[in-house]
RNA sequence: GUGGUUUUAGCUCAGUUGGUUAGAGCGCCUGAUUGUGGUUCAGGAGGUCGUCGGUUCGAGCCCGAUACUCCACCCCA
């Protein structure tokens, strides 16, 4: 019995058309990274589990993909379970069920028997993993670029897909906030070379600490991030439920609804922080890092740079500037690109005092964008081909492969119509069908006369060349 | 992980209270046109109705399970 075939969920195939159209944003995200001296980095698909556990939060650590352990990996599960506690072997971690039953295990204590590998959640980890075991052949400050796939078993919706690309640019191994401002213009640049206008957003995350410790909160700090981080989506009214839900008392929302309405403006937002907060030390050092980037960006934005001091991004990483990438149009509105400075990254892997800044690109939401505006050059859902090459005999067939190895020795990508047809318009058609702008004509005329038709399917022209005059027409048009 | 939603031809979608042979537009193929495409006209092919099971004399339609799509939470690129 055939099976249907089909593929994971939230996981897709891309079509040639589509391959070709990622290649593009690809290619000018590189060029991006490449002009602002970032090095190329590729790590491997899976991680070891250790390395990528803990680093998202639990919600993070349930949206791992796991790799199933090879060979018996159920036999030393049981084996450990019915030994019991404190047997000499016994990983500490690990506490068997009181029933004896292996169903009745904690699946998270078990999970290191069933698997020890897992998929790569972010660029960002791996990318801190590398250089701790490479710190030795690293010179810092380093700046690398690494586009790969990243997996997440969220559950898939619109803009949301389960194996998806980032392509990120990060700088570790220094603390100057000239690469805040560089990593700013590399989106500006991205974006501009795509055509796409964008919104970047732009905070730190010391405005929110100080904050939460201005309202004697600083170990909710978190909580109060993600509660404000849903200003635009959710409302005021709601924000502040959730605040109170929380355990903040009515004098500490009030200070952060205080903060919630601050004007967008530089000067109104940092003097009205500064009556809300203006005590703390992370206020004043956010504030001077803050001024210290606008510095060193310059005047030269294409794009459209904007403050928000609600903005947290989940990553409990961040630690200073953080940047979000919104479309300035179109129906997407989540993020397609984000970033922050973190000061210790490196330290959980055992090198610490290491600071680094670091921008995200989302290729796949970018992609979306980019087709619902309609902004991908036309020539992307084209074959590559620029001729393509059409007879009617044997001996006309012959006649315009030869000619297409000269074309292609000329740089000129063509092909030949493989089958032997009189129909002229089928052979027409399938080029229309792949994009292919021009129709090398030769039958029995053309052999007699060492000479060949060329039609601009496009305008309908055609005209009529020797080999030599065909290869300069093509290069010049 | 929780709740909802979708699935019928290659694509976009109709399909009446459950009743004979499941339709349309677009696309595709053939011909009018044996060396000139995108127009027109005529004809044609193409369906396990997501999958499995159930109710029924009878299921695209009702019931259950499952997968996928999309959406809201959660979180995020």
């Amino acid at each position: 019995m055939a099976q249907k075939p089909s593929i994971p969920q939230g996981t897709r195939d891309f079509g040639p058309k589509e391959v070709q159209k990622r290649k593009y944003i690809l290619g000018k995200l590189e060029q991006a990274f490449r002009l602002s001296g970032f090095m190329p980095l590729e790590t491997p698909s899976m991680e070891n589990l250790t390395t990528l556990t803990g680093k998202y939060g639990d919600e993070g650590d349930q949206l791992l993909f796991k790799i199933l352990n090879s060979g018996d990996y159920f036999k030393k599960l049981i084996e450990y379970n019915q030994r019991g506690l404190g047997h000499e072997e016994m990983d500490p971690t690990f506490l068997p069920s009181s029933s004896g039953k292996v169903a009745d295990l904690d699946a998270k204590r078990s999970l290191p028997f069933l698997a020890e590998k897992g998929l790569r959640y972010d660029l960002t980890v791996p990318f801190a993993r590398y250089v701790v075991m490479n710190r030795n052949q690293i010179s810092f400050p380093f700046k690398r670029y690494q586009m790969q796939a990243v997996w997440r078993a969220d559950r898939p919706q619109k803009g949301r897909y389960r194996e998806f690309w980032q392509c990120d640019a990060d700088v570790v191994g220094s603390d100057s906030l000239l690469y805040e401002a560089e990593l700013i213009h590399i989106y500006d640049d991205a974006f501009s070379s795509l055509g796409l206008p964008v919104i970047i957003k732009l905070n730190n995350r010391k405005f929110l600490s100080a904050l939460a410790k201005a309202c004697g909160a600083a170990n909710l700090l978190t909580p109060i991030t993600i509660a404000i981080d849903k200003l635009d989506k959710i409302g005021l009214e709601m924000v502040l439920k959730e605040l109170a839900e929380k355990g903040l008392n009515s004098e500490q929302i009030n200070r952060i609804e205080r903060f919630l309405q601050l004007p967008k403006t530089m000067d109104g937002a940092m003097a009205g922080l500064e009556s809300i907060c203006g005590e703390e030390e992370d206020f004043k050092t956010g504030k001077a890092e803050l001024e210290a980037v606008l510095k060193f960006l310059g005047p030269n934005l294409n794009n459209t740079l904007e403050l928000d001091l609600c903005l947290a991004r989940g990553l409990s990483y961040y630690t200073g500037a953080i940047f979000e990438v919104q479309a300035a149009t179109g129906s997407l509105k989540s993020s397609i690109g984000g970033g922050g400075r973190y000061d210790n990254l490196t330290g959980i892997f055992g090198l610490p005092g290491v600071s680094g800044v670091g921008i995200s690109f989302g290729l796949d939401r970018i992609y979306d964008v980019l087709e619902e505006l309609k902004l991908f050059p036309p020539s992307l859902s084209a074959s590559p081909s620029r001729v393509l090459a059409c007879h009617f005999d044997e001996a006309g067939r012959s006649y315009v492969l030869n000619a297409c190895y000269q074309l292609r020795k000329a740089g000129i990508a063509c092909e030949v119509y493989p089958d032997i047809t009189r129909k002229i318009g089928k052979q027409l058609d399938y080029a229309n069908a792949l994009g292919i702008p021009f129709a090398l004509i030769a039958g029995e005329n053309e052999v007699n006369s060492s000479s060949f038709s060329l039609k601009n399917l496009v305008t309908g022209v055609q005209s009529s060349f020797k080999l030599e005059e065909l290869i300069h027409h093509l290069l010049e048009n």
